[in-house]
DNA sequence: CTGATTTTTTGATTTTTATCAATAGCCTTC
DNA sequence: GAAGGCTATTGATAAAAATCAAAAAATCAG
């Protein structure tokens, strides 16, 4: 529990009760690797802090699966349209490696935001942060090449490329698994 | 003034008290046809609400400028990530038509969370809208060939193609001018 | 209206990256 | 430790899109 507290301590000077109340809410949940948090079609009614583990989200394309987003330990992770909307999701989201997580309801969540606006603002500050870095994500790779997309990756999050199958970082940086296996190569 | 405030009330029912405190701090805003909404190296803090017109955001790469949104009658518009932080806008924001605008500044708007949780609600949940446009045009951009990215930009905002400049259009979409000229040559 | 400036289109060429195909490496698991 | 199944690399070719260059069209100022 310390490593959430922590993280939303970060974010704003709230109430300890506030917290408490939030803690109350939450629920252990332990991923194997290779399971599924949320699968396509299924509403994400979770929010879930990776406390420890390593994620993936992805979509499908002509039967190959692309991308999305890597999410590791001390994120928030969820598909963030189908848990707003409470409308199917068209992404799927793997654990690559064994998880373990804090999930909160969707429904306790939002009877939290009705009772406490403390918690309210704390959840807009942190989508703040997700809607930046989202921005950022998609404005900086814009007219770079696939070599820039991939050193800047490297900069910026390597324990992407540690942890992820080569094909599965190929998609997220918008190119072929060659591509990205020939870049490696000439460092 | 109608204008937005059907836009807030389609998002939640707040209390109308609520609502009359939050247009209270607006202003209203006209910027002629060219002129800028915030330049890149200044504090965005400013929100504004287009009641009428359309803006152009973008970006400067190797003297180049690169457009990162377009935003028209009817949506919110800001240098998120500047105005979030309250640090220097990296873009630049310009009307492509005349404009008017209804303001809030970052000082009235923090002002208004805390004295009314109604509004930062309704924040949360037009934040939460633009958190998922922005991921949905992430993801369905990607392994699209520029004519696709074209044709997908005519079904959903096909305003941007009849009010920008074809290489404002271009750079949106991640293709250089000739090849958009190209694609629209043709169909 | 007309010359000047900007924007758009069109053409030729090069570069980048995808695709197709084959080989090599590597974990498993029996 | 060998067979089988993934995953990654490497090679050859094709396709997509960028770049460089010039012409045509549209817009603007006086």
């Amino acid at each position: 529990m310390e490593a959430i507290l922590n993280i939303l301590q970060k974010f704003s000077n709230i109430p300890q009760e506030s917290l408490e109340r939030f803690v109350g809410k939450l629920h252990e949940k332990s991923i194997p690797k290779g399971e599924t948090l949320i699968r396509e079609g299924e509403v994400c009614n979770q929010l879930s802090f990776i406390n420890k583990g390593f994620v993936r989200s992805y979509y499908f394309k002509d039967k190959k699966d692309i991308t999305i987003s890597f999410s590791m330990t001390g994120e928030f992770i969820a598909s963030m349209s189908s848990f707003i909307s409470q409308k199917p999701s068209y992404e799927t989201i793997e654990a690559l490696e064994h998880c373990h997580l804090y999930q909160i309801s969707y429904q306790d969540l939002m009877d939290l935001f009705e009772k406490d606006s403390h918690l309210e603002h704390l959840y807009r500050l942190i989508l703040e942060q997700y809607y930046v870095a989202l921005e950022e994500h998609l404005i900086f790779s814009k007219f770079k090449t696939a070599k820039e997309r991939y050193l800047e990756l490297i900069e910026t999050k390597p324990l992407i490329i540690q942890k992820a199958a080569v094909g599965q970082v190929a998609s997220y940086l918008d190119m072929s698994l060659e591509t990205l296996s020939r870049i490696r190569a000439n460092i």
